[in-house]
DNA sequence: GCCTGTAGTTCATGTTGGCGGAACTATTGA
DNA sequence: TCAATAGTTCCGCCAACATGAACTACAGGC
């Protein structure tokens, strides 16, 4: 856990490595609980149960070479936070566009609540 | 060539696989082409140049069992149309953000000409 | 300090999937 | 009938993914 995380500049991000992040289920998944939970949440509470650990991390190292997320160390844990509104930025609507999508194609009871964050903040 | 194409129905078409379809920069650059075309095209003309064939025959198929374009043949040919309504209907607004933002990403000539179709037009 | 538990990472491996060359099919036109 | 055109299918190679096992790092109690 030496090794320090590497987050892309924005001017690094790329459209088909974001869609490529969000076109895994579980990682459309974290993306949306992130959303939901408004603040930075560790690893293990955003991603699905019963997933290996060592899986979990993949996810998570492929969602922050994507630049959806910024990851921190705080003790034992790693706190995540959405990097929406950066990419937002560079490429508008997408991200709102496809989590309201994913809201609405499955309404699942963890995603469920993301669609009051989503219009109560923006995204 | 004489298996027909298997479409599926809007109801099995998944944000996932069209986020997937959608994540390869040949995949986007044949759906901004036939976006700016305007009308349906045959298999070679809206692929890239150099791209072998077997290539653009996988990535067509890709697109179609997302649900993102629909193939017909005549003659030789296989022309292909998006579904964007179909989809758009299904999924609001993903399909126009992200092919904005390819457009604003690769300033490509060749991507470049559907930014005129995308506001003559609605997506 | 030392042990234990917790939270993730890294490594190694089996499995899966994409790319592309070669061969094939179907249609058109001479 | 022959050649050209437009794609598809088959198959081998290589890269990527998922996961169990081993490891690292930090926190708290003794």
């Amino acid at each position: 856990m030496q090794r320090p995380f590497l987050h892309p500049a924005l001017g690094d991000v790329t459209l088909e490595s974001v869609l490529y992040a969000l076109a895994d289920p579980v990682r459309l998944s974290i993306v949306c609980k992130l959303t939901s939970g408004n603040c930075p949440m560790n690893c293990s509470s955003a991603a699905p149960e019963k997933l290996p650990k060592s899986t979990q991390s993949h996810h998570y190292q492929v969602l922050r070479e994507a630049g959806l997320i910024r990851s921190e160390r705080r003790g034992t844990e790693v706190v995540n936070t959405l990097r929406c509104a950066e990419i937002n930025a560079k490429f508008p609507g997408v991200i709102p566009a496809i989590l309201t999508a994913a809201v609405a194609a499955h309404s699942s009871a963890v995603i469920a609540d993301f669609a009051f964050a989503l219009h109560a903040r923006e995204v």
